[in-house]
DNA sequence: TTTGCTATATATAACTC
DNA sequence: TGAGTTATATATAGCAA
């Protein structure tokens, strides 16, 4: 019903088809990652909300900046991943539930670094306990045997959007 | 122009709409749960190929099960959260990129489970070095303080979807 | 940078097989 | 059970401020 547009060069206003493939323009690789980004934490904590599931997300942009979603909380989640235990499992001893989770055990971030400082100060004393083994015993060498970690800050390092963002 | 339908009762074929909140009927959860949980990976698979961006997705599912997302590769982005660094800093020495990295070196879950591991075993040398410390000092209890994680095999802990997929 | 605006492409709720 | 179908709700590409 509209009039034929006198200008057919420009497509129109709104929303066009694009192809999903790497876009070239670094600009607009930008703006999609900002936008899209934004759509995949929405989702998920809509997700999260009508399901009753756990989610954790972790992006890292181009640049190398970090976007990290979690609920509820994105080291809980992890620390169930990593310790291959699914959520119902992981609670402290009388409570349940992901209400019950006591962030100061769990921040699985701190842990590993800790764990790791633990495995490196063992290589150094010649350990080879059967633990140790699995991972020194690959070449000698650990790309990430350096002593940075130590100085790390939690709050530096991690953003965690919650989803009551909405 | 269609005619009016004649059983209004029924609010016509196609999408509804919904509140987003908390599904009641468990049935209805675990089908939303299943097609957005595969909207959300596919959503997440074209931000990876339209922006340069890493992404990594844990979902635990009201059961307790886990379906994951990872590109390039799940335990490659943990490593990067896990350990402070950026995409880019986390690269064997003379390789670059997410193409070079080498999984036996990276698997942040293995790792991390042998790392806590050498944790348990410094608590009952009763050493108390600070990195054992930081978290050993804590109450001098831990939920994770069980010998099980030996015997956990990676196959059996992970499912991981790559982007391929689509 | 972020934010808002269309108009349209796409995701998906309820249904069927 | 999962894999389509349909019609509509929602996300978002390109533009502008």
């Amino acid at each position: 019903m509209a009039p034929i547009s006198p200008t057919p060069s420009k497509p129109s206003l709104g929303r066009r088809r694009i192809a999903i493939r790497r876009r070239e323009n670094i600009e607009e690789r930008r703006v999609t990652f900002t936008k899209r980004r934004t759509g995949l934490f929405e989702k998920a904590a809509e997700i999260c909300l009508m399901c009753d599931a756990k989610i954790a997300i972790l992006t890292f942009s181009e640049g190398g900046k970090d976007f990290c979603f979690g609920n509820p909380d994105i080291d809980y989640i992890l620390d169930c991943y990593l310790m291959g235990r699914s959520p119902a499992e992981i609670c402290l001893p009388g409570g349940c539930g992901c209400g019950e989770y006591d962030h100061t055990l769990g921040e699985s971030k701190q842990l590993y670094q800790v764990a790791l400082r633990g495995l490196e100060r063992d290589k150094g004393e010649g350990k080879t306990t059967a633990a140790a083994h699995m991972v020194a015993g690959q070449d000698g060498g650990f790309w990430w045997d350096r002593s940075v970690v130590d100085d790390l800050s939690l709050e530096e390092l991690s953003s965690t959007m919650t989803p009551s963002r909405r």
